[in-house]
RNA sequence: GGCCCGGUGGCGGAAUUGGUAGACGCGUCAGACUUAAAAUCUGAUGAUGGCAACAUUGUGUGGGUUCGAGUCCCACCCGGGCCACCA
């Protein structure tokens, strides 16, 4: 009777043979590619595995399910002969090592180091078919050499700038985060709240790029749910800028408000400044002196407030008046001016034509300020009404002067004609520079030197890498760290001068992040960041996994790099990744997110133990679509595995001799192979994997009737199209039934739809839509109406139903179905 | 509030893109083997009624289009994700 095979022993014989043999490795070096890609005319294909952070806790059943999927692209493809390029790296920066240090002084490059030992002996036990010769990690200073460079290009045209600005502010973790950092005004990694803090720091002007990352989008194919989330964060929005004069101060400069309801500027009551556009706008000089005091008693404590509170604000608007008053363009109309902390700054300009008629939050804003309200758009004709007090749609202009009537399209381009002079047309992006500076040690220094009077200039290019220091302390000041660093500064002042200075903050963990899939692709070379030969030849990178995670930032700025190195002449390409899929999330056997607390965490390791790798891969390439959530199932894994073990059973009866060929199932194998290479293109892994199961339960019903199936080499390739799937029992496999090489650098096996064809047809008959009978005919008349109509009113049931019955008519879909439409 | 996914047996999920709903796997039940258990094998398995052939019903809800709807259209309900005082 079946015996469990021996998983272990198999699987650890096969890691080491393929070790040995250095399979899969070598790609890129720069000679061998060129020279391959002349003589073999193979068709590059990029393959690209969102790289990880080595985290303590090593690999994760996530982790495993996007590299496997990927690993069985690269396998699928090499078979089909396509020269494939699946490189693996390292996101090594960042907070995590730093924390760690911090508490036990424990190096963050040892902890990295030690980490990447894991998850690399652990990748390679699963038999991921990683480009190992590529392998790079950010921390190291052979790559963060050309992190630098690319700082140093994007400083060297205007790109990396120093700009002195509020930032946000993480108390706990002592540094600066980028916008993107902050979610609900909270901290992204350790969710302490964000304050606001004045610094000066760098920026790259990703804004530069703002609407060629827009367009951009167009070129690829990535789900449309990510496209979405680019396009929003990016934030372009048309609308129009309307000039407001301030009555009381008429040299004083207009106010510019943006707005993408200019049809709704007859319903103006007042206008709202931002606390900060009212600080640098100098209009406190016009206030009233008493004004005044009340006005700065405001803004202090609108400037306490944090964004939480603010948030609560949204239902209470507070703001003050500031006794100025300005004129509406439009009509000559005078309304109030205030100071509200609704307003964002940092959007649009800062000051905002009061809509209350049609805007909900100028709408709660007047009430309590007790403003009047003007209702000067109504639904148009036929249109909808929802039930909410306040009307925000387009519609038809009422109380509009000369514009009354016109739908809110036609007003808005009458206006914009009609005051060229006080109403622009304008285009506001809610994308900001990227900010990158950041205090923390973990991370590429920023190549820039100052002088003694504090002027930055660049770290000169034959000091690259500017060499990480390592004699600082950990423990956060609020300071950068490495101003501890005794041996940096003199390093700077040795190769620049006395009183010169180095930059103390180091970089974005996203900037290292941005740019590796160029790297991998010339890994060591130590004169270029990659060979033009090399870009040229392998980018786009064809296909890219990514966790649903990295959706916004991580893919924006990569695509800003690119389009920036295109522009410098590196690159020919406009967009970085052609095309990109999401893996959904594994969840614990519970149906909720897995995590250390829940209990419900599967560790890959102790699956591999009992059932080995080839059952993890295949288990969670069947769990479902790849892209969709999905609860692990304890049982079902062991299911997986016995599909293994019967295969395993079957090939060595068949490797004992004597099989012969049962049509039947050379057929059922011959469908199966086509459907695995469909189903693997499309990402569809759980049906291919069920198409197999399908093939071998009719090739052990036969083996065990009659002692029939598939020969020794139709069984080859069985093993051939479970390769990608089960690496490790598909060698074993291959071997067992004599074959010479690995199975994984046979040519990928072809199917004949003469064999696949099935010999005869069962088409389902309905009467008025429901199935009542089938019938069984030969193929080859299975496409002549009248033979299945004759054969249909011979069937017993079927003849039956129609006996009482008026034929009104008969609907055939060759092959497919039959459908009788009768009276009765 | 906006946008994006999704809702199919006890469970994970299939369904040639408008053509037999429930492939494949798990689980459950019954049986074989066993002193027994595990493992393995065989059969059954959406629900309701029936000894059965079979009938009715069935893809979140309500309508619609069609010879035919899980699939298309309209309205709604529920769950998940992302964004959100963006004027």
């Amino acid at each position: 009777m079946a015996q469990n095979y021996n998983v272990t022993k198999i699987e650890e014989k096969w890691l080491d043979s393929w070790e040995k043999q250095q399979l899969f490795q070598g790609v890129t070096q720069a000679d061998v590619v060129k020279a391959d890609a002349v003589k073999t005319g193979k068709d590059p294909l990029y393959l690209l595995f969102a790289f990880a952070y080595p985290s303590g806790s090593g690999l994760h059943v996530g982790h495993v399910e996007s590299k496997t999927a990927l690993d069985i692209l690269a396998r699928y493809y090499r078979m089909n002969n396509r020269d494939v390029f699946f490189p693996v790296g390292w996101d090594a920066f960042g907070l995590p090592a730093e924390n760690y240090a911090i508490k036990t002084g424990v190096p963050p490059a040892e902890t990295t180091r030690a980490a990447i030992d894991t998850f690399r002996r652990q990748i390679k036990r699963i038999g991921i078919s990683y480009d190992w010769k590529a392998e790079l990690a950010t921390s190291h200073p052979g790559y963060y050499r050309w992190t630098q460079w690319l700082f140093l290009e994007l400083h060297r045209q205007g790109l990396a700038y120093q700009g002195e600005g509020v930032v946000n502010w993480c108390p706990s973790c002592q540094t600066v985060l980028a916008n993107e950092q902050v979610v609900d005004g909270a901290c992204e990694r350790c969710g302490s709240e964000v304050t606001q803090k004045s610094m000066k720091q760098w920026y790259f002007k990703i804004t530069e790029y703002k609407d060629e990352l827009i367009s951009g989008l167009d070129e690829v194919d990535w789900p449309t749910a990510t496209k979405e989330q680019q396009l929003n964060w990016i934030g372009r929005r048309v609308g129009a800028q309307v000039q407001f004069s301030v009555e009381s101060a008429p040299d004083a400069e207009r106010l510019a408000c943006f707005t993408t309801r200019v049809d709704t500027i007859f319903g103006v009551t007042f206008l709202a400044m931002s606390p900060e556009k009212w600080q640098s706008s100098g209009l406190m000089e016009q206030v009233s002196a008493q004004k005044r005091d009340e006005i700065e008693k405001y803004l202090k404590a609108a400037g306490k407030k944090t964004e939480e509170q603010r948030k609560i604000g949204e239902k209470d608007k507070t703001g003050i008046d500031t006794g100025l008053t300005a004129i509406n363009p439009v009509n000559g109309q005078v309304v109030p001016i205030y100071v509200a902390d609704y307003i964002l700054a940092g959007y649009g300009t800062g000051v905002v034509m009061g809509v209350p008629g049609h805007d909900e939050r100028d709408h709660s804003f007047a009430r309590k300020h007790q403003l009047p309200i003007i209702e000067v758009i109504t639904p148009a004709a036929g249109a909808k009404k929802n039930d909410k007090s306040v009307f925000t749609e387009h519609g038809v202009l009422q109380n509009s002067g000369n514009y009354t009537g016109l739908s809110s399209e036609e007003a808005i381009g009458q206006l914009l004609s009609d005051f060229n002079a006080d109403i622009e047309k304008t285009t506001t992006y809610k994308l900001r520079d990227w900010l990158i500076s950041r205090q923390r040690y973990w991370g590429a220094p920023i190549p820039i030197v100052y002088d003694p009077d504090g002027n930055p200039h660049p770290v000169k290019d034959e000091h690259l890498p500017w060499l990480l220091p390592t004699d600082v302390d950990f423990k956060p000041t609020g300071e950068s760290p490495l101003r501890s660093s005794q041996e940096f500064i003199q390093r700077t002042e040795k190769l620049y001068g006395k009183g010169w200075r180095p930059e103390f903050d180091t970089m974005d963990t996203f900037v290292d992040s941005s740019w590796y899939f160029l790297r991998y692709l010339d890994a060591r070379n130590e004169q270029v960041f990659a060979q033009p030969e090399l870009l040229k030849y392998w980018l786009p990178v064809d296909f890219y996994m990514i966790g649903p995670e990295h959706i916004v930032l991580h893919l924006l700025y990569s695509r800003f790099f690119a389009k920036f190195l295109r522009d410098q002449g590196y690159l020919e390409i406009n967009e970085p990744f052609s095309k990109m899929r999401h893996q959904g999330m594994i969840l614990g056997p519970d149906g909720k997110k897995m995590s250390k607390s829940k209990g419900n965490v599967i560790n890959p390791d102790d699956v591999i133990e009992k059932f080995g790798a080839d059952t993890l891969r295949v288990y969670e390439m069947f769990m479902g679509p790849i892209e969709s959530d999905k609860p692990w199932d304890v049982s079902a894994v062991a299911g997986v595995y016995r599909f293994l073990n019967r295969i395993y059973d079957l090939v060595v009866q068949v490797a004992e001799g004597k099989a012969v060929t049962n049509p039947a199932v050379k057929r059922k194998l011959h469908q199966t192979i086509r459907k695995v290479s469909s189903d693997i293109p499309a990402l569809k892994f759980n049906t291919a994997i069920a198409a197999m199961m399908e093939c071998l339960n009719d090739w052990e019903t036969s083996m065990r009737a009659d002692k029939t199936g598939i020969t020794r080499e139709e069984a080859r390739y069985f093993t051939q199209i479970l390769a990608p799937f089960a690496p490790f029992l598909a060698e074993e496999l291959h071997e067992l039934l004599g074959g010479k090489h690995s199975v994984h650098t046979t040519e990928w096996p072809t199917w004949d739809d003469s064999i696949a064809a099935e010999q005869s047809v069962e088409i389902p008959v309905q009467i008025n839509g429901k199935v009542r009978g089938k019938i069984k005919l030969p193929a080859e008349q299975a496409s002549d109406q009248a033979v299945v109509i004759q054969a249909a009113r011979a069937d017993e049931r079927i003849a039956a139903w129609l006996a009482e019955a008026k034929i009104i008519k008969e609907i055939y879909v060759p092959r497919k179905i039959l459908n009788i439409v009768v009276k009765i």
